[in-house]
DNA sequence: TCTATGATCCCCT
DNA sequence: GGGGATCATAGAT
């Protein structure tokens, strides 16, 4: 196990970047707790120029100003009130890059994150779902802007590797609002993984 | 197995 | 005022 190195945050391709994660392991330590869980589907969000993007247009506020950092840092953002999204910032200062981590295939800590989702007994519904997956894991809104390199949340490469037959892209769930940016395969995720939310693909 | 609904915060209009 | 990068639950099919 390795930590990924500071320059691979600040690559320029996010949708690269995003498709590079699947597989990859991300650990927190969090209230005295270690849980760690594999990167099973995630989406890019393009910046300025990605209508589906919180940065579309270049705009900035409290929330979005993470963003704008240097890659290698969290994105934390709630949603709908109640739901607590975890982004790893990528590309630039200025350039506000993101990759949305949707789910995690638990790897250990188990018992912390049933635990943190009410739950008694471990099943598929587990980490599915970018809330759920933020939940498991103990990351919620405080930890916006925190860098991956710290202890707290940090991703790491175990040398496993999903191959190019194992993965599909396809267009992003719940930003129907964003027009034709709403169908860019800019979400990949792993074939026939039980984690990976949305209706199971049946092709 | 599917669809409708409530929870309820950040940000734009 | 209203919609959203969501999820769990209830009731219909």
């Amino acid at each position: 196990m390795k930590k990924l190195s500071p320059a691979f945050y600040l690559q320029s391709d996010v949708v690269a970047v995003a498709r590079q994660l699947l597989g990859k392991v991300l650990v927190t330590n969090i209230g005295g707790e270690i849980t760690k869980g594999r990167i099973v589907e995630t989406e890019a969000y393009n910046g300025v120029i990605d209508k589906a993007s919180h940065a579309f247009g270049g705009r900035r506020t409290n929330r979005t100003e993470i963003m704008f950092s240097k890659g290698g840092v969290a994105y934390v953002y709630l949603c709908y009130g109640m739901h607590h999204l975890f982004n790893i910032v990528t590309n630039k200062k200025d350039i506000p890059h993101a990759v949305l981590i949707r789910a995690l295939e638990p790897m250990s800590g188990i018992e912390t994150m049933l635990e943190r989702r009410s739950k008694t007994t471990l099943d598929s519904t587990l980490t599915k779902g970018p809330g759920s997956a933020a939940k498991a894991m103990g990351i919620s809104t405080e930890h916006s802007g925190i860098s991956l390199s710290a202890a707290a949340i940090a991703v790491y490469d175990d040398g496993f590797a999903y191959s190019a037959s194992e993965v599909l892209a396809t267009p992003r769930i719940g930003v129907d609002y964003a027009g034709e940016d709403a169908w860019l395969p800019y979400r990949f995720l792993v074939k026939g993984n039980v984690y990976v939310s949305g209706k199971k693909v049946t092709s």
